[in-house]
DNA sequence: TACAATGAGACTAGAATAGTATCATTTGGA
DNA sequence: TCCAAATGATACTATTCTAGTCTCATTGTA
């Protein structure tokens, strides 16, 4: 099956969450788990990578937590999954065409290139500040 | 990185080969693993399930080998996707809602099954007479 | 009957996944 | 000053997936 890991969806749960929080307000990774049903330890993990790519900024110590980095608004599916996932290939070939030896005369190349552009395109659109608003109104 | 496998390419190289054959011209994996360079001892297992999902036919015994079970026209990426790694669910949930305890109230899950719309339908454009025609073009 | 081809599946090594656990570091407040 | 709360970093385990090799059975043609 071709799919995004656990851990990614966890990233989700984690930003969906703050995004849908007052403006700044704080939480601990703790709280989360809890609410959104994350296994504790790992969404430190999680957190540690989302902060490495600078979509959430971390305060330690008692009465720390995590935030946005920036506006909800300007966070969208795809810097999740690329935070957690690395590049959104669908092939190898379309990120590293060099290691194909078939790549210059490959009809399917171009293929995996245009399904790559619509994927990356939807998953773009899809913005936290939306998700947070349908979450808001489905009561999550 | 989200990607398929491996195997699932060398499937397209079986499939874009018989393609670009003349209609009901059978061929053997052995020819086709040479010329696409594909593991000798692998391309049993691809096809294998390439004729389990109905894709391909085989013949046993000499003179026998595989040929494309019904017109290119009619065979896309998609099928070849599926018939190698199972769904193309970009999440669990999209495919497994009950599994997930939050998808009642999930704004993301949305998403994901738009996502996946979008992907699908790029990946059933691409059919593989288009595919063995623009093969033909480039040489290969 | 001999040979050529697929069918089925066991086997290995290595990497990724999912989850747990531990210790260090930082910070706020009693 | 010291404790508790919180993240940072990382080691560890068990399981599954990936990529590839190999062997033997079965089928069909000449």
């Amino acid at each position: 099956m071709i799919s995004i890991s656990r851990e990614t969806d966890y990233a989700c749960r984690v930003i969906l969450h703050l995004g849908m929080l007052p403006v700044g307000q704080r939480v601990t990774a703790q709280e989360i788990a809890r609410q959104r049903i994350v296994p504790r330890a790992l969404i430190r993990r999680v957190v540690t990578r989302l902060g490495a790519a600078k979509l959430v900024t971390t305060t330690r110590g008692s009465g720390g937590g995590l935030a946005l980095a920036r506006p909800a608004s300007e966070i969208s599916l795809r810097d999740v999954v690329e935070a957690m996932e690395g590049a959104i290939a669908l092939n190898t070939c379309v990120i590293y065409p060099r290691e194909c030896p078939l790549v210059k005369a490959c009809p399917v190349h171009e293929a995996w290139t245009n399904a790559r552009v619509a994927l990356v395109r939807e998953l773009s659109q899809a913005t936290f500040d939306k998700l947070a608003a349908r979450g808001q109104m489905l009561g999550a």
